[in-house]
DNA sequence: TCATTTCTTTGACCTAAGTCAAAAAAGGGA
DNA sequence: TCCCTTTTTTGACTTAGGTCAAAGAAATGA
């Protein structure tokens, strides 16, 4: 109870909300467990409610009928997910399915639009929430129309370094199949520019571990889409 | 103003507010006319406010540095934008100009943000249109990323019947090299697919009037992604 | 530890779709 | 109406990146 008041203090949902607002949203949540590889929802499913990661990760994802993935979001802790259908009364449009072992807090959906009615911050959290959102995948509607997959690899290497708050090694928290869904395109792809990213000079790949030996190099890179 | 309250009333965004309350809204909206071409906002600029079409249709898009062009959405009459920067703080994350001359209403920020927070069903409102432009980026992902060429084109012409209410035929509402900007790809490549598509029986193209001729053939298309 | 599965890389090949250039068709004023 | 601009189409060519197959490397678990 003391994590997840800890959790949700730092959340961005609940910014700006008295410890007692926080317990009440708290006292409507509902823990759940997952095993790595389980299941969420599916796109289609009718959703009830929304999740926050407490633990563990998330992916969200489209599959096309020949199995193809196209990776939407990948949330770690504090990470709300699943609001579209809350809002909207529509089914989940996409999948969820935890990377690893991971443990969320669900809100029902009912309760907390009860909620959003008496709390306005809550409400203007949210609608800040959505907009990031709509913000990040105007970026990665640019990404996979307007650049070549080593310019994506370098907007993501960037990403990472900021993301990390490291200037020349950022990690791959995923595996490196998941980051071609991930970036649109297929693992022997993405593998190949890596070897080229490599003897351009632009970074070194050692495993999951990425060093930027050429950080204006894959700016530019990122910056043009393309060579 | 009888016009514009007209326009308010039908708006999702306005939906369960009572006549006063939509009148108060009314209050606080700017007009703002522009010509065919005018720019109303450009990606990173500062947004102030958001805006609702009354007349006219604006195009939403990103563009690279060689100039290529992704439209994200294309809005008419009703169809709140650049509410984006009003939520997140942040700037616009996309360019805005009107393809004809266009009325809009401009709702300033603190003064909309103020009404939110007085009336709950107003925020509520404000998420569902967030929600379901979410799902509509999620659409044009899986359709960037899953889908080739054809198989978008599918998808949209299956999309403008069921938004024109028609059967057989359908008009494009752009120019073709709007739809192939608005598709991802080039006016060349989307002039080859009408002749494919035509010569494979699926549809007659007369100018912007396209008659589907094998619907279930179009549906295949569009749900497998290629042929 | 070894064995089995999964992930990643490499090679040979193919194709969807982009580039460049030019012709044809369609609109839009004066 | 005609002229000029814009839009659309067609052709020849190039290329980014996907497919298929197989080898190599890493990770996982008994």
């Amino acid at each position: 109870m003391e994590k997840k008041l800890s959790l949700i203090a730092v959340t961005p949902l609940f910014n700006g909300l008295t410890e007692t607002q926080q317990k009440e949203i708290l006292s409507i949540a509902v823990d759940r467990f997952y095993k790595k590889g389980n299941t969420i929802f599916l796109e289609g499913d009718d959703g009830d409610g929304f999740y926050i990661v407490a633990d563990g990760k998330i992916k969200i994802f489209k599959v096309s009928l020949d199995g193809k993935e196209q990776i939407l979001h990948i949330y770690g802790p504090g990470h709300p997910f699943g609001e579209v259908p809350v809002f909207s009364g529509q089914k989940f449009p996409a999948n969820a399915v935890c990377l690893v072992k991971s443990h969320l807090l669900f809100f029902p959906r009912t309760a907390f639009v009860d909620l959003i009615t008496s709390y306005p911050s809550l409400a203007l959290n949210m609608l800040a929430i959505l907009s990031m959102r709509l913000r990040e995948f105007t970026i990665q509607i640019e990404n996979l129309s307007l650049k070549e997959v080593p310019g994506r690899l370098a907007s993501y290497l960037l990403y990472l370094a900021t993301e990390q708050k490291q200037q020349e090694k950022v990690n791959l928290q995923i595996s490196k199949g998941q980051l071609a869904a991930l970036l649109g395109t297929i693992p022997e792809t993405l593998s190949r520019i890596f070897t080229k990213m490599s003897h351009q000079g632009l970074i070194t790949v050692n495993g999951s571990e990425i060093i930027l030996q050429d950080r204006i190099g894959i700016q530019e890179l990122s910056y043009l889409g393309r060579i």
